[in-house]
RNA sequence: GGAGCUGUGGUGUAGAUGGUUAACAUAUCGGCCUGUCAAGCCGAAGAUCGCGGGUUCGAGUCCCGUCAGCUCCGCCA
């Protein structure tokens, strides 16, 4: 079959969309296949599958023993495997034997059994399961396994401790909703390989033990038996490697690819997670843009079911942080921030015009019926406000006849009106206000505008390109620029001139796809000329023997005929989140590490032994006891 | 590195101001029970209150420390 043209492909708009809901398996059949497979099976339906269009059929059953009704000559046994429940019946006159191993069934023990398939009588059919129609009469049993009480329900809606969950996590994702999560996860990956290759995607594996890099996060370091002392880095992610790719003549890369940072945690950021990461060569942002919205359209579409347009609105950097103080704002609310520089200018408010004076911004925040504020809420948000970085938090209830307000005296009443007037603000709202440094004005109002955000937010996704980012930002602590995104990212073409005059105002051609507020991609257009790379690395503070010694491999890829490029990588685990409506990638994750970054089932992570050390060269240093 | 919240039978919770045998639900075990599906009824067993120290005549409760989990800040190109 001849190629397509992704543009082509593009504009006839062939990104079909099958309306697909469930998983595609022989599951759906009932029946369960193995092409050549026909005898001594365990199993030959699953359980959830069954309905009335089985009545009559012997099958053969295999699962874990959920709930039990005992009534003496009558036993009822929820029966579970991967798919759902069914009912299996055992009655004590159709024979002792059975019955009596029936009777010795206890929760969670792995049974098999041979039955049929019958139709409940219509008082006891349960409307409220899927296989509450039928029943499982039940002709021979063995019990394949017993099983100690579980430590907690296996059900979904349970309220356990995280740490028994995480502790037991084989028991918890035999839970209904957490198979369930496996399921999505599984099908959301199979969509994204599907929708790729559609485009000519390949799929290329890149190393997971590669060399350590500067900048960036921590690196997880694995050392090396071979060249005793030295070490191996886990990819933060296969980011060189892509672009190396991109320099083989691949020309469409992408991957499903495990990545590695040794930060604290969060309940979004695991030390290992997943990305889908995509390189191109020859594409534009643009057509990066439409590739990507077509992915994650298609996955709200097939797996959400709910519509998606494109484009996807844009927004710069810039703007994002002047209206809503974050590079990945919530557009489900407004609430947005308000600038007043203008305004306290012409108050007599010392601390503002300070701010101005030193090129600062003062910038508010109305909380619509923030009059149910107490003093005390108030003097938390400044002590919050502080914590976030501001110098301080100002405020003011605004009343009838003016503002209640420790700075109300600096404000002559046309200019408490004209603020008022600006910011929409009606008596019973409290106005807060930060006068800062522009970028701590907007993310400490930012911050306070999250944590006031509206309940009960829409669940539709709203989807944002955040654009023209800045290429640098200053780095306080060194004292030098660091890459905003990363090294590689290109600069506007425009603003190259300023690399050299103003490398802060110099804008990149970075962007990040954000949902609902929640991050969930970045990417770049990248330096494919070897010269500009090599420039980025001296303004980045790296010496020739640095970029030469660290990035050499690429710098001279880079002489070899690279095509231009560009890319994104996608959080796949705060994706499925999303996509399930959960607060955690842990949640979505088989098996998460808790907020220190242990594994409470294995252990992980734990001592190794000292031969293990020696071959390594490496020695523990005992840890110094506190005085 | 910092801040906050949580920790009581297997599980989930209750135990104002310190006071005798730590309560309830559910699960577990035993008995009864032939149409339940949160089955029902009767009974039994089950907790050194995360751990260590301190204050006190007396600590689940107060204080200090520590451990674990969660959330957030810093950090995460």
């Amino acid at each position: 079959m001849p190629k397509k043209e992704l543009l082509d492909e593009i504009s006839a708009g062939e990104v079909k969309l099958a309306g697909l809901n469930g998983d595609r398996t022989a599951v759906d059949d009932g029946e369960i296949i193995i092409p050549g497979v026909t005898e001594d099976v365990q199993k030959t339906h699953y359980c959830g599958k069954l309905n009335i269009d089985y009545v009559n059929q012997a099958v053969k059953l295999a699962g874990w023993v959920g709930k039990r009704r005992d009534h003496g000559g009558l036993i009822f046994i929820d029966l579970r495997d991967r798919s759902g429940q069914v009912q299996l019946v055992f009655d004590q006159r159709q024979g002792n034997d059975l019955f009596n191993l029936a009777e010795s069934l206890r929760n969670e023990y792995v049974i098999a059994i041979k039955g049929e398939v019958i139709k409940r009588s219509e008082e006891t059919i349960n409307r409220s399961i899927p296989t509450g129609e039928i029943e499982v009469s039940v002709n021979s049993m063995d019990i394949l396994n017993s099983a100690k009480t579980p430590p907690f329900y296996i059900e979904d809606n349970i309220n356990v401790d995280e740490n028994l969950r995480l502790r037991y996590r084989y028991l918890d994702l035999r839970r209904p909703e957490m198979l369930n999560r496996l399921k999505l996860r599984h099908r959301t990956i199979k969509l994204i390989r599907d929708y790729m290759d559609r485009y000519d995607f390949l799929e290329v594996e890149t190393p997971v033990l590669t060399r350590s890099t500067p900048e960036g996060a921590r690196d997880f370091l694995v050392p090396s038996r071979m060249q005793g002392g030295e070490f191996y880095a886990l990819p933060q992610s296969p980011q060189l490697f892509k672009q190396l790719l991109m320099v083989s003549g691949i020309e469409r890369y992408f991957q499903v690819v495990r990545c590695f940072r040794d930060e604290d945690l969060r309940a979004d950021r695991q030390p290992e997670f997943t990305q889908v990461d995509i390189e191109t060569s020859f594409l534009n942002a643009e057509n990066l843009f439409f590739l990507t919205e077509g992915l994650v359209k298609e996955l709200w579409e097939k797996i959400h079911g709910t519509e998606i347009s494109q484009p996807f609105t844009k927004m710069p950097y810039r703007e994002a942080m002047n209206r809503f103080g974050t590079d990945k704002p919530d557009l489900r609310y407004g609430m947005e921030l308000v600038d007043l520089n203008e305004a306290a200018g012409k108050s007599d408010f010392k601390v503002f015009k300070t701010a101005l004076e030193n090129g600062g911004a003062v910038k508010g925040l109305c909380l619509p019926g923030g009059v149910s504020l107490s003093r005390k809420d108030l003097d938390d948000l400044t002590l919050l406000a502080r914590q976030l970085g501001a110098k301080g938090l100002a405020w003011a209830y605004v009343e009838d006849e003016g503002w209640r307000s420790p700075i109300a005296k600096f404000f002559k009443q046309p200019l408490i009106e004209a603020i008022n007037h600006k910011m929409a603000a009606r008596p019973g709202d409290v106005l807060l206000f930060v006068a800062d440094k522009w970028e701590t004005s907007c993310t400490v109002l930012g911050h306070l505008r999250v944590k006031f955000a509206p309940e009960n937010l829409p669940k539709e996704p709203h989807f944002l390109w955040v654009i023209d980012f800045p290429l640098f930002h200053y780095n306080e602590e060194e004292q030098r620029y660091d890459s905003d995104h990363h090294p590689f990212t290109a600069p506007r073409p425009e603003d190259m001139p300023l690399l050299e005059e103003d490398p802060l105002s110099v804008r990149a051609q970075a962007y990040d796809l954000v949902l609902n507020g929640v991050e969930i991609g970045g990417g770049s257009m990248r330096i494919h000329d070897s010269v500009i790379q090599s420039r980025i690395f001296e303004l980045l503070g790296l010496s020739k023997e640095e970029s030469t010694e660290k990035f050499g491999f690429l710098l001279e890829a880079l002489s070899y005929g690279a095509p231009p490029h560009g890319g994104i990588a996608l959080g796949l685990d705060r994706l499925i989140a999303l996509l399930n409506g959960d607060d955690s990638i842990r949640q979505v994750i088989p098996f998460p590490k808790t907020a220190n970054a242990s594994c409470l089932m294995t252990g992980a992570p734990a001592p190794v032994s000292d031969q293990q050390l020696q071959e390594l060269k490496l020695s523990i240093e005992e840890k110094q006891e506190e005085k």
